[in-house]
DNA sequence: GTCTATAGTATGATAGAC
DNA sequence: GTCTATCATACTATAGAC
């Protein structure tokens, strides 16, 4: 468990995470998963007892990469409005993705409310994560008070744009929004 | 079929679509929406061959009704200003039910895209409507080439207030982005 | 750790009586 | 039109050999 490599472990994981993204957690099966990973689904099931494990165990393999990003784009710019647009961007370097399956973080959370599933709120850290660190950056612009608010704003954003680029199946579209987002970052008035 | 009431049915349409939306399409069963009905599975059968059709026949009925709400809001109100508020608005009326179970159109559409499923082109007639409608009144309103891309960045932000809404259940959130929504639709400078 | 069965259950769908 | 079986399948999960 800790000394060994865990590959087979983490590769379920990782196709798992891949698969939930695509297809959605409640339409994925085990046996999709051990067959794709190249295992038999006894072997699965030594790994994982349950679907809700594999669902948590993806979820905080999601929360970890999420945080190392996070502090990548802390340590690559210096300037909080540079972080920010780190944020933006991600909207364009994952557009095809985007545009196929939405975003990651909303459509799981979405889906999780409706199943009812108890690991919504474990979910919903991955954009609890994305919030504390926005609210950091707009408090060092200057942005008190206002700083959940923008980020709320700004989160909400890019989950509109990703909801609407995946249904009409349009890149063009997050190009163009993610300029408005720049402007709006740019030129937003009051401190 | 045309002559009579068409109640049963009509009743079955009803009630999954109230389940689609509060539990997804696929995790909703047949045996749920016959229970909650209060008729056999095997009379649901009747009624409906397979899960496909009663799906296009909830988008069809889902459908029907947003046109005729569309129609409402153009009579209501002289003003395009006013229509597009009317929509604006549909986020407070919803508020409960939006925090809950997130947009029945985007959720809809995002399950589909999920899924894979071929009816995700008759869901996204949906958003297609409001967004047939939306340009129209932009263009009332004085905008002549930018009437689309308004839209879609106010269908967008719709999106985005529901998915946060729901996955932070919380109702506040939606009024103070409506807030927003409704000053940028006042201030929006350039025709 | 990995495999091959296999159990148990839920679900979509059908057959046939009334 | 509505009902009571019933089938077939897919999926979660377990047992036990290697």
């Amino acid at each position: 468990m800790n000394t060994s490599q865990n590959s087979t472990r983490d590769r379920i994981i990782e196709k798992a995470d891949e698969l939930f993204y695509q297809q959605g957690f409640d339409n994925t099966s085990f046996a999709q998963i051990a067959s794709e990973v190249g295992i038999s689904k006894g072997n699965f099931y030594y790994h994982f007892k349950t679907k809700d494990r594999i669902l948590d165990a993806v979820i905080s393999s999601r929360i970890i990469k999420t945080n190392a990003m996070l502090e990548a784009w802390r340590t690559e710019a210096s300037k909080p409005q540079e972080r920010i647009l780190s944020f933006i961007n991600i909207l364009i370097m994952n557009k095809a993705k985007i545009k196929k399956y939405g975003c990651p973080v909303g459509s799981l959370c979405s889906e999780l409310s409706k199943l009812n599933h108890e690991a919504l709120s474990h979910a919903n850290e991955l954009f609890t994560l994305f919030r504390v660190w926005l609210k950091k950056q707009f408090e060092q612009l200057g942005y008190k008070k206002q700083a959940d608010e923008l980020t709320m704003h700004l989160l909400s954003q890019s989950q509109g744009i990703a909801t609407l680029a995946n249904a009409f199946n349009n890149e063009a579209f997050i190009k163009r929004e993610v300029k408005l987002l720049t402007n709006w970052l740019d030129n937003y008035p009051q401190k």
